[in-house]
DNA sequence: ATAAATATTTAGTCTTGTCTAAAAAAATAG
DNA sequence: CTATTTTTTTAGACAAGACTAAATATTTAT
């Protein structure tokens, strides 16, 4: 069906589509994926020609509903197996990405359906965000980010938005972790460093992190 | 370390050199790769100059102690995942081998380490192949042929020679699996066809059939 | 021992996916 | 509105891994 360049192409096109709405340009697409835009260029055109989005010189790309299917077959994988990493093989959640990678473009709609089974067919992977179903719907997962809350707000954090194993660690090292409550006790308004309360302890957080932990209220 | 394609190759001529004791030839590699002789001449020179393996113009290639070790990680990680998919996810044996040969190849020495721990350390596949250890040992099983028995003799069925699909179907089929007590009653010396006893039940078998079943006596 | 058959290697080509350097188009600034 | 900057595309090259066709070695048969 599709090559291994191909797939990490249409997944990374979905990724930016959905954080954007818009068409995806060119320079966006070969940043995310560590390449050169004349590379990419010569990919959209063979992705093109499979139908799976379009594609006007200039003018930037879109998925297909053929092409948005692949990707969320390819996303649905990725987070099924970090799931298996994380619940069956001891795997931390900052170890996970790599492997998932790798894993996410085996291809056998048995084995991805077994394991969707097997492991009691989870809603969301260990960073909170949400698993396609077999069907390719998945619940949009209300969320804001941690910056936008007001002091004395207050909410459940339920994923992050970078998943580097730098950034996870730090997370770790500080007790936050998934659906835990966090409430915002501080606002240092120069740069915008918040104070906040996870499992009753006090602690102060860039923005830069906060930029990174979604919350739900 | 090394690409997909460069696996392949270990693992075939690992195979071949296992089963034949000498070196091997350029042919029997692109017969068991289904690939041609002369994509096999390139693939070995860029082998030996990897210090995987040996290679004299003419003569066949021999795995060093590297190739060989390198080969006998991908055969763990192959029949680690065949155990996986047949006592996790409800795969049958005749199923398993075309997404172990995918999963074969992910690069992950705590995936793989956790995987055995998870399924308890298996020492055989589903076929009845040894499984080798993190070290790389793995036990000889003592084992002959269904067809080396002569009339009266009897044997558990330890393992086949052919992993095909249509031929493990026909095995599961006349109830023939890993485990079962199979005892000649009568053989053909036209055909070399058997009479068997298994499960109380009396059938009988092709010549080619016993060649691919191995038995413990 | 020579001829025929078989096995292996070489030479050159192709595809995929990438790259660099340069050209062309579009966006932005003054 | 023209000039500069940025983005995108083209053109040409390269590495990996495969292939075909032809050349060369080796083995087998007569």
């Amino acid at each position: 069906m599709f090559t291994l360049s191909e797939e990490n192409y249409l997944k990374s096109i979905f990724h930016l589509q959905t954080e954007s709405g818009k068409g995806i340009s060119t320079n966006a697409i070969a940043k995310k994926l560590e390449t050169k835009p004349s590379s990419v260029t010569d990919m959209i055109k063979k992705l093109a020609e499979k139908k799976v989005l379009v594609y006007m010189k200039y003018q930037g790309v879109t998925l297909t509903d053929l092409g948005k299917q692949a990707a969320i077959s390819i996303v649905r994988k990725h987070r099924l197996w970090e799931v298996f990493l994380v619940d069956k093989l001891n795997f931390s959640w900052d170890e996970v990405h790599d492997v998932a990678e790798q894993l996410e473009h085996i291809k056998s709609p048995k084995l991805i359906n077994e394991l969707d089974a097997f492991l009691g067919f989870p809603k969301k992977d260990p960073h909170g965000d949400p698993i396609p179903d077999k069907e390719g719907n998945f619940q949009k997962i209300e969320k804001k980010l941690l910056s936008t809350l007001e002091v004395k707000q207050s909410g459940i954090c339920v994923g992050v938005n970078d998943s580097s194993s730098d950034f996870l660690k730090y997370l770790d090292k500080n007790n936050i972790s998934l659906g835990h409550k966090i409430e915002v006790l501080s606002k240092e308004s120069f740069d915008g460093s918040l104070t906040i309360l996870i499992n009753s302890k006090k602690i102060t957080v860039s923005k830069k992190i906060s930029n990174n932990i979604y919350i739900q209220s």
